[in-house]
DNA sequence: GATTGTAATTCACAATTTGCAAATTACAAA
DNA sequence: TTTGTAATTTGCAAATTGTGAATTACAATC
């Protein structure tokens, strides 16, 4: 047994080494796709396309595109000249999610598409007035292309989870905004109400804003604070809600 | 502007609509690979084995392998039947971890792989006695061939963060095990002490454990009673550590 | 210029959850 | 029986969180 599980730690290709080339089949379909969240009057929106062409043509699908070898340095390239096209630019947030691969996803065959979240504030986003582009409350989710459901189901999983105990909901906010807006970003993603003078303590604990020294007036009320994100992403050690799993 | 926006959002694809097959170069060099971590003597240790083959043929690196696209159903399905054959089997906690893809990580080219974190029990690791693998410190990695030094980084950093806040390190420990044993795969884990009455404290309120109702006797002290893990895998709403980011 | 309305921001104090250190407890061995 | 040692609890003090009740800062109105 010991010595089976030794021959085996030659990768196979190793037995016929005559050949230079390994003649593994090569992969055709090698996508990247992109979870764009964002927060519309402080409910979560996914960013869907009606797909123009086979597979699932006429389908509703995340935005996402081939991964072009020759010029794509990597899948991250190929995401963000996917992207660079549907959405206004500007520092967006964005982490890869996972990767979705095998036979049964694709009815053309075996393929592999690397995942990615991005959220992004609702007024950075300039979409298309096409009805073929829109905004849809994830939790009214329509019929979706490949397995694209699943894919924003773990997206929204990953964001609530991680969102309890980081930076994460900020980001759906302007490059500055106030506590109360930090705190409905908080609540739209927790998908829970937060009690306010709790929720400022643990913010300004964690030291993770800077004042920007100016305020927002405008109404006939007392003017709130502008704050700023130091990094657009860290991680606390408490949660700054409790929703979770 | 918006116009332009609009167009783009047909994939390059459609505009040769006369050929029926889309002709992107494909992706020859696709595969899975492994952080397979244990605790020894509750130190923290990746499986690493010299790679027998260029590129990179002696130096230290992940064990992995290439998809096959005809028998692997999908990736998950590839490092089970690469995993297989270098670490004993049982239901070991595994989860993916991100993917590395692009021009710069093969010298033979574009080149993609879906990295995975693997937990086991160093019991139930079957090493070959080849001195061509082997258990290393996390603490003390040789130079390593392709981006893996960069993989196992980012694996190290998803089991300390992750694990303050869930059952992960519990994955280290066999089936049956002391509170003792859980703290300790905690602190390995975190790199930190923790209070011993604060942990069991917060173990009970979580209740993701079962006393099986046996104890560990042997020495001649108190002998402990042994705990079995509810889920592989739960995410707490508070964490038992602190440790963080 | 004083008064009012409304959200922003703080405070004060009770309710919970940790951090620490000092007991207990259960066995095997002496 | 007594002793040694790790397992398991207990008992507060200290720190963190949950609530509800004040303050505060403006613009609009009186």
């Amino acid at each position: 047994m010991k010595a089976k599980t030794d021959i085996q730690w030659q990768e196979r290709v190793t037995q016929n080494t005559q050949a230079s080339e390994t003649s593994y089949e090569t992969l055709s379909i090698l996508t990247v796709d992109v979870v764009v969240l964002t927060l519309d009057e402080w409910r979560l929106k996914v960013l869907l396309h009606q797909r123009p062409n086979e597979p699932f043509a006429g389908a509703w699908a995340l935005p996402g595109g081939f991964v072009h070898l020759n010029e794509d340095d990597d899948t991250s390239a190929a995401i963000e000249r996917v992207l660079a096209h549907k959405v206004g630019v500007g520092g967006i947030y964005m982490e890869q999610l996972k990767t979705y691969s095998g036979m049964g996803r694709d009815p053309r065959g075996w393929s592999l598409s690397v995942a990615h979240i991005a959220l992004v504030p609702r007024k950075d986003l300039h979409l298309p007035d096409s009805p073929a582009v829109a905004l849809i409350d994830v939790d009214d989710l329509p019929e979706l292309a490949f397995d694209h459901v699943e894919i924003i189901k773990d997206a929204l999983g990953r964001l609530r989870s991680k969102g309890a105990y980081s930076t994460l909901p900020a980001n759906f906010l302007d490059r500055e905004f106030t506590l109360s807006d930090l705190q409905a970003a908080y609540e739209s993603v927790l998908g829970e109400k937060l009690d306010t003078s709790a929720f400022r303590r643990k913010v300004s604990d964690l030291e993770f804003l800077e004042k920007t020294g100016e305020t927002r007036g405008g109404s006939s009320k007392r003017p709130a604070r502008l704050y700023r994100l130091h990094d657009p992403f860290r991680l606390f050690d408490r949660t700054l809600g409790r929703s979770n799993s």
